[in-house]
DNA sequence: TGAGCAAGAATTGTATACGATCCAACATCA
DNA sequence: TGATGTTGGATCGTATACAATTCTTGCTCA
């Protein structure tokens, strides 16, 4: 395990890195305010490395800088959970068929081993840990597939689909999903793009009808909620 | 014409704006470098907002940012262009069928109104002009459509799609693209959404056959004259 | 009691200073 | 002559200082 206080100076990357991380897993929920002299303190760097990281996040739709205000993790809107999914409806299945007809066996490999560390994830109870696991699944397909550009857009959807999770996710198991990774697994043993592009067409629309996306109050209902008023 | 020298200090959207509208018209090419000092003076900013403009510039890929050695407008590779036009041919089609089936009359004026100012701008000639008119119209489907996301991924899409051109493009006359969106006006004026969406695939596939293989050597125009202050 | 307000603290925005790296021109030597 | 080394200027990267804004807290007054 690394050391809590590192000796080099982070780059604004790494610490970007870690911030999607922790946004991934939940361990940061929609809404949290970052404090710039907070991060610096935490990595050991200036406000400008912080403030570098903090922009190149807000671009990949994770956080939402408002001026002279901060900089918060971002509350994605009803709409714009719709959007989300719509726009990787567009994008996924055909990059799922296009990565399944050129997965060789390293590739394939791989992926196995995603889905083994999902398995271990969520034997142990770490929800947060399966759910950034899923994620990176999805882009490892992506990658596969040699589609560099579409690879950035997913980066984004994800990160956005996680905070849609975070807000909208109406049960909390995620067992579905390691089912659906195992048959998209087999569609690429068999090299069968047009069963990966079916199978990811349903895998989103699963996720999608799992939303809860029916308009809610604002998050001071939070604080009620925990104090039970 | 604005004076020269602004007396308001501008912000770095507006900077990263101005500079957007010089590579899509083709008056920066792709290779130029983009000094911080000369940016500093041109615009009467610190190099902090500079620095902020280009960091976001590079993330939309318009840029490509190299370690100690400064920012140059991006020269995508063949393969980056194939990518491109490929996620377009995801996103666009799709969204054009929405936008058909969406459009107002106020939308469809609008629409009007861009290609003819694509007439106009190759009437006198401006073919640089025209090309950032024409992608502005795709990019004005997307909004039609409501999809807000999906535009955000276009808009890097179009970006890179005018660099691509700059360095790809076969013949210069885009005498084509006005027809191919008048057919989709009148898609659009039917609120056509199949139509609209066959239309956009096979205006896709076109500007997507005329791409060729040959290098260009960089322009050495003046940063100042390209950006006509 | 509660709304409005004012002063000070906390936080972010921008400019500048300084160190690190790169690059081009010139000098040196085989 | 040509390759290589060196030096100074140009340029970029990061830290810090200061300005602008927002937030908190406590006060006043109806």
């Amino acid at each position: 395990m690394a050391a809590r206080t590192e000796i080099k100076p982070m780059t604004a990357d790494k610490i970007a890195a870690q911030l999607t991380d922790a946004v991934h897993e939940h361990r940061l929920q929609p809404g949290a305010k970052l404090r710039e002299d907070e991060l610096c303190e935490i990595f050991g760097v200036s406000r400008t490395i912080v403030r570098q990281s903090l922009r190149s996040l807000e671009f990949e739709g994770l956080l939402t800088i408002e001026k002279n205000r901060g900089a918060f993790v971002s509350k994605p809107t009803l709409k714009e959970a719709h959007e989300v999914f719509q726009a990787r409806a567009l994008l996924e299945p055909t990059t799922a068929r296009a990565a399944a007809e050129r997965a060789n066996d390293v590739d394939i490999d791989m992926l196995e081993q995603h889905i083994e560390a999902e398995h271990a994830a969520l034997a142990q109870d770490e929800a947060g840990l399966a759910l950034k696991l899923s994620g990176d699944f999805h882009l490892e397909i992506a990658r596969i597939a040699d589609q560099n550009t579409i690879e950035q857009f997913l980066r984004q959807l994800i990160s956005r689909s996680s905070l849609v999770i975070a807000l909208y996710w109406r049960r909390r198991n995620a067992l579905c999903e390691s089912n659906a990774h195992h048959a998209l697994l087999d569609a690429f043993r068999n090299h069968n793009g047009a069963d990966a592009e079916e199978l990811m067409k349903g895998h989103l629309l699963d996720i999608y009808s799992q939303l809860d996306l029916r308009e809610r109050e604002d998050g001071t209902t939070s604080l009620r909620d925990a104090l039970k008023l």
